[in-house]
RNA sequence: GGUCGAGUAGCUCAGUCGGCAGAGCAUACGCCUGAAAAGCGUAGGGUCACCGGAUCGACGCCGGUCUCGACCA
């Protein structure tokens, strides 16, 4: 059994240059994808998805799950992925995790018990978030739940109704479920995080998007208003969907969606850094020029 | 050349009667277990275009200079 390795970093770092050149090293490797955004069918250039002839020479997996019309959530994709690695592993092979989603890689590298969901007690709380603002629903959950209380900031309404939503709906605290996300104990994930200056990175988002332009990414998403089951709240949100959406359905011009695309993706970036650099167990690997001949001898070392 | 308007945080702009300089965005830092490419919080940041004047006190009033814009010639 080969313990999985795990490639993460922020966006346009590298992460799947480096992780093809590894497979083509090895050879007997394949590749789960760790990104909420990947596992939907038809999002491809928007999504940086690996490329058919890529997807030909190593198998990939994680990718492609859904229609973009299906909501998809952590839960959806550790019950698809973590299978995905133990089956590499029983196969003698290398699980190679290319990861830009920090949650969704935690819910693989942590034994995390994620609580289900109760629609009706959610309908109810999203209710009186409205009429009673979320300082009300805050003084309950620390008299229900102080732990989880005390791990979320008060005004955090997408959070506390959650936390009230599996503690009410379990009748067991919310915290009870687990340690939360700032539990980083000892793992047989090897990861290794490819970290570049922030002017760098700045540059290289900026020649992504464009390369995406040019590629269709505006033809994609036309495309995918076209077809008859509107996309989901999920799917709509990601990168350079949600912003030429805008422009194709609201009166945005294309510059400026190209603009916001740019600057989301830049902090986006940089929320996945400081997601990343909270965990001890991660390795860092510090990029000048080329991401593939810095960091590969470093990962075929490990 | 003349008239009018504008010049305040990196950007877009508020600023009441002259009394400690403000917001949004951006930036930095942090939080977050079924929306995570989502959501939330904290902080730093100023020669108020420039020079002079009146005033106890000026971003504000007076005089001049510069820059930008509109209009008139």
């Amino acid at each position: 059994m080969q313990s999985p390795l795990v490639i993460l970093g922020p966006t346009a770092s590298g992460k799947s240059d480096v992780a093809m050149a590894f497979a083509a090293a090895r050879v007997d490797v394949e590749i789960v994808a760790v990104d909420a955004m990947q596992v939907y069918r038809r999002m491809d250039i928007g999504t940086a998805k690996p490329s058919a002839a890529d997807r030909l020479a190593v198998p990939h997996h994680g990718i492609d799950l859904v229609e973009p019309s299906h909501p998809f959530t952590v839960a959806d994709f550790a019950r698809a992925a973590a299978p995905a690695v133990a089956n590499i592993a029983a196969r003698g092979l290398k699980p190679l995790l290319v990861a830009g989603t920090g949650l969704y890689l935690r819910a693989l590298t942590d034994p995390m018990t994620i609580p289900g969901q109760w629609p009706d007690v959610r309908a109810e709380l999203d209710l009186r978030a409205e009429v009673e603002g979320p300082a009300a629903l805050h003084a309950q959950l620390v008299s229900l739940d102080p732990v989880a209380a005390s791990r979320m900031e008060s005004s955090n309404v997408r959070r506390i109704v959650r936390a009230l939503e599996v503690t009410l709906g379990a009748g067991r605290p919310f915290s009870s479920f687990g340690a939360g996300i700032n539990d980083y104990r000892p793992t047989e994930f090897a990861q290794f995080g490819l970290r570049w200056s922030r002017d760098a990175l700045t540059r290289r988002i900026g020649e992504r998007v464009e390369r995406m332009m040019s590629a269709g990414l505006l033809a994609e998403v036309a495309e995918l208003l076209k077809e008859p089951a509107p996309l989901s709240r999920t799917a709509r949100q990601a990168l350079g969907y949600k912003e030429l959406i805008e422009h194709l359905e609201g009166g945005v011009t294309l510059d400026a969606a190209v603009a916001a695309i740019a600057l989301r993706t830049r902090q986006f970036a940089v929320r996945q850094e400081r997601w990343f650099r909270r965990d001890p167990r991660i390795r860092w690997v510090t990029i000048e020029h080329d991401p593939v001949t810095e960091a590969l001898p470093i990962l075929l070392q490990s």
